[in-house]
DNA sequence: AGTGGTTATGTTACTGCTAACATTAAGTTG
DNA sequence: CAACTTAATGTTAGCAGTAACATAACCACT
């Protein structure tokens, strides 16, 4: 007994307001061949029906299916539930809905459930997060099936589709930019995993803001990590077991940077006292650790918002070639400044 | 473009198959009255056209809407992620479709974001996670739109619609055992916080395990906690800080009990040889730590695949009220053992 | 053979909306 | 002021399925 108040039909609207169902439709629809006079009039009853359009009529009916999918694999924790966060909130202003899957198993499998999903939802365009973004064999099913779609953060084959990233060198370099000038002049550096792309680009950018500070960075001031709590684990013991220990060390991510945090305890170091450290990414371990970490906060929210505002634009529909410019979508990111990080006291560390 | 091959619809397979649309709908929905030999003409179709049927057209004509609505508000990150992870696997193997929305804001907005999101999306059911589902206002709502809903982990208002759940009392109590079994005789307890109904349970199991092995627990044993990194932190200290130090201790969550190893590690113990660490969660910092926690892995998956179930049998549409057995679904959990627990050796501590 | 009772399949009439075309009303011009 | 635009609204015919009823086919049993 679904039904306390039987279903409000366009019709019941139509009548209310004394129109067609067509100019109902009309007004709902943003067409603007439409009288203010008259499109007062049904937005009222809309209004005093508290009516909402039957989705499935509507994609039935018509060619949008208001439906937008999400397809993810096995991204960080967390990564999915932010993304989500901006995605819905757009959803939410413009009508839409996000139809989510995930898209795992081998990439056969992936492909198969690629196309099931995108045949039996029948949504309007489809967002990748990474890694699947970088599934060759997802970009080519989805091409084939002429189904829009905007990949998120990839790391290869740029020119497959448009897509939304952030800047992570720019922002490698703010945070070592910002350490810099808070008086740190020994920094150590923890490297990401090597098979990411963004690895390489943190790694740069803070190579080229100590560069443009003609601050020297000896080699044993450079770690390589993966990612994971243990690799910094480890990083963090060789950089702060060195007789020139850094002052201040920034790890490609935070869960490194939370391991740095252990390691420093387990030498008898105070965070942020003896050592600052700086991490990326800024998820719930950011903010949840004693002290939390100063990091970057990838703009995940913003970004979801921007892959939804480009599919309900439908320029991606097209067939004409995007221009260039329409491919990439930068987000800003932002440097979030917690406790970790310390300036130096005139009082210069020997 | 979006249409490679022209949208195959239920006639063509009809056509195909020689039989009528209604035969091949039958088939589709698994209706007995369909003869076996025709059954296997239309399944051949179905396969050689590989036809998806038109999710919209069955929601409009059929009664059923084939989409389960997931509303959530701010769950701990990771949560939404391993619910999503059951909800989809179920949700593939049924042919249905996830819609998920975000619900948050004064009670009054969580109504009216609740009440657009059945009329908009027309849901057969949905799924409430914690906190959410602890919203007396939205239970209000959901009722007085005959939507059927499924609560998970609520902790008031039990009466108020079925629920699936984990039995939190029994889940600390084997974990007391775990460690009394491993020779523990001094276990120190961080309580959770004091607003959450697990954080009781959770607590009672811990003291009656110690009650039914006939262990004393002195009350500086026990600390309150308040679920977050730094209460732990705090706690921890007090508890390692003692004459009569606790050789293991047992934290109410995962963050808590990460808290303790940074405070073991502080106060220059190692875990797991001068003091277990046992935590609640199995959330990912659980495993990404060093030494990783033993904890209690939620069963989040199988609860979402519990819910849907639920929804898609159908029981709850009925009017007929449910029997008191239909209320509560518990869900087994898991006692991860990884390497923060340690055995005691014969050599008892002073 | 005729009656009744199954069981399997077909027909018809919707579901709520929009595309495409048809019509009317209003404004413009020679 | 009739003819011609143009703007605003209405009509008709689907979209791709299912519910509900109608019918045909088959079988057993008096």
């Amino acid at each position: 007994m679904r039904s306390e108040q039987k279903n409000i039909t366009i019709q019941h609207v139509a009548d209310r307001a004394g129109v067609s169902k067509m100019t109902v439709s009309r007004v709902l629809n943003q067409d603007v061949k439409v009288s203010d006079k008259t499109r007062a009039k049904v937005m009222d009853a809309v209004q005093a029906l508290n009516y909402r359009p039957n989705i499935s009529a509507r994609q039935l009916a018509g060619s949008k299916s208001y439906f937008i999918g999400l397809l993810y694999d096995n991204p960080s924790q967390g990564y999915v539930s932010q993304f989500l966060l901006g995605a819905l909130k757009r959803c939410r202003a413009t009508g839409y809905h996000l139809v989510i899957d995930q898209c795992q198993g081998s990439s056969q499998d992936k492909v198969r459930m690629t196309r099931d999903f995108v045949a039996s939802t029948r949504v309007d365009g489809v967002i990748l997060l990474p890694p699947l973004c970088d599934v060759p064999e997802i970009l080519g099913t989805l091409k084939q099936s002429g189904t829009p779609f905007v990949r998120i953060a990839p790391n290869a084959d740029l020119e497959a589709s448009p897509y939304v990233c952030m800047d992570d060198y720019q922002a490698a370099y703010d945070m070592t930019q910002e350490l810099i000038q808070a008086g740190h002049r020994d920094i150590g550096f923890i490297i990401g995993h090597p098979n990411h792309g963004t690895s390489r680009l943190r790694y740069q950018g803070f190579l080229d803001a100590m560069r443009s500070n003609r601050i020297n960075c000896p080699p044993e001031h450079i770690e390589q990590g993966y990612f994971t709590y243990k690799s910094g684990l480890q990083a963090a013991s060789k950089l702060l077991g060195l007789v020139n220990r850094p002052t201040a060390i920034f790890a490609s991510n935070d869960d490194m940077a939370a391991a740095v945090t252990s390691a420093a305890h387990i030498h008898g170091l105070g965070v942020p006292e003896d050592v600052s450290v700086a991490g990326f990414d800024d998820v719930e371990i950011a903010s949840s650790l004693w002290p939390p970490l100063t990091t970057i906060r990838q703009p995940i929210a913003e970004m979801a918002e921007c892959a939804i505002e480009l599919i309900r634009s439908g320029k991606l529909t097209s067939d004409r070639t995007l221009r260039r410019s329409d491919y990439r979508h930068l987000i800003d990111f932002e440097l979030v400044r917690r406790e970790s990080v310390q300036a130096i006291g005139d009082a210069c560390k020997s």
